[in-house]
DNA sequence: CCTTACAATATAGGAGTCCTAATTATTTTC
DNA sequence: GAAAATAATTAGGACTCCTATATTGTAAGG
């Protein structure tokens, strides 16, 4: 058991060097280094706070400063008071920086293709076990909440008996399987601790 | 299905950049950084040449030569010459190389948390898809080859009966499960290129 | 109102990764 | 033995990333 927790770790710990590494050749491409096209991808997508984004990409606020200085310089991201906090200041696209944005793979091909390598099944199976490792980093403090469906207030796992589609939306009231759940909703509404909790221990217990 | 494919390779990154936040912390606390400790821990667990230490950790040898002298200036680890070959350097831990890579822990303990609160089989067919993952990458040229077991000459995917303990080791002559794969064999041989793709199907087939 | 605490960012300074290109030394190939 | 390939390093430059400090705006208490 812990035998293959360690292979586990090590298997991840491979995935996030070549991660890592492919984002040198897409992001390449595109004149930009790996922290500064993942700005530029979360900010094209929805404008965000500085603290926000140094919080999502786990680096400190001054390092993200630097970045998103470095793509000012560019002319791909503007920052902008931010209308609810005059402390606070909004990172977001340019024109350029968005049609950029557009031209950029959001995940390097080859792990796609690895990635449908695997059944149906068991594509489903890897999600919800990934889904359930980011949980726990979440609820132990140690990455920050993520906008996915185990966290949200609107889900609801295994409560239908569909083995195909168990788990329910709330918000757009829709049943959907393992391979429906979302890492990054733009319609998330984060629950409570305990709600979460529970919609974890659901998730988990029914194999 | 393309959906799913793209929430897991959302998780993966998320799981990245955390693996990358936490490595600030856990060498950061030994006064090294992400590369010099990752170089440290493969040094100081066997010597290796400067161009397989780029290629595992996925940089430019040219950067690992930097991170090496960082490295030595710092007393850590020392260039031998490779009996082998004159052109080639053996990267090697020092004694205070060695004793500090004892003290430094392999990965977040988090991490390990997040992955012992899956249930055992589901540990196990975390780990058998991911290997299936890696293995794909490696076929695709996108990583270099790993010491694992479905890539290794001894390996014999589902050729026993017991569902615990369906694959066997030819080396060690014995039979092992899902959760005994491993990631990083100090044993490990390459198979042929066909060899390691029938074992990958066969290991892929049985559900 | 005004002070004190707190919060969101930015800047300063420095270490060190990481890249491409060019260089040196050695091995392999023909 | 000359030419081509390989292992590693050096040179030069951009930029991340850190900690610590400064700047500004918000929130709370007297």
């Amino acid at each position: 058991m812990p035998g293959s927790s360690r292979q586990i770790a090590t298997a991840l710990q491979r995935l996030a060097v070549f991660w890592r590494a492919s984002q040198w050749q897409v992001f390449g491409a595109a004149g930009l280094n790996p922290t500064q096209g993942e700005v530029l991808l979360r900010v094209a997508a929805r404008p965000e706070r500085a603290a926000e984004l140094a919080a999502l990409l786990g680096v400190s606020q001054a390092s993200l400063s630097d970045t998103v200085s470095a793509l000012a310089k560019k002319g791909l991201v503007v920052r902008r008071p931010d209308p609810d906090d005059g402390r606070a200041r909004r990172i977001e696209a340019t024109a350029a920086g968005h049609s950029l944005a557009k031209r950029i793979p959001e995940a390097p091909e080859a792990l796609f293709g690895a990635i449908a390598g695997l059944g149906d099944a068991e594509r489903g199976a890897l999600l919800r076990s990934l889904t359930q490792v980011i949980r726990s980093l979440q609820e132990a403090r140690a990455i920050p909440v993520q906008r996915m469906c185990v966290t949200c207030r609107y889900f609801r796992p295994h409560v239908h008996d569909d083995a195909a589609a168990p788990h329910h939306c709330a918000l757009v009231d829709a049943a959907f399987g393992d391979a429906g759940l979302r890492m990054d909703c733009g319609d998330h509404e984060t629950a409570t601790a305990e709600q979460a909790a529970l919609a974890g221990a659901r998730l988990l217990a029914v194999g």
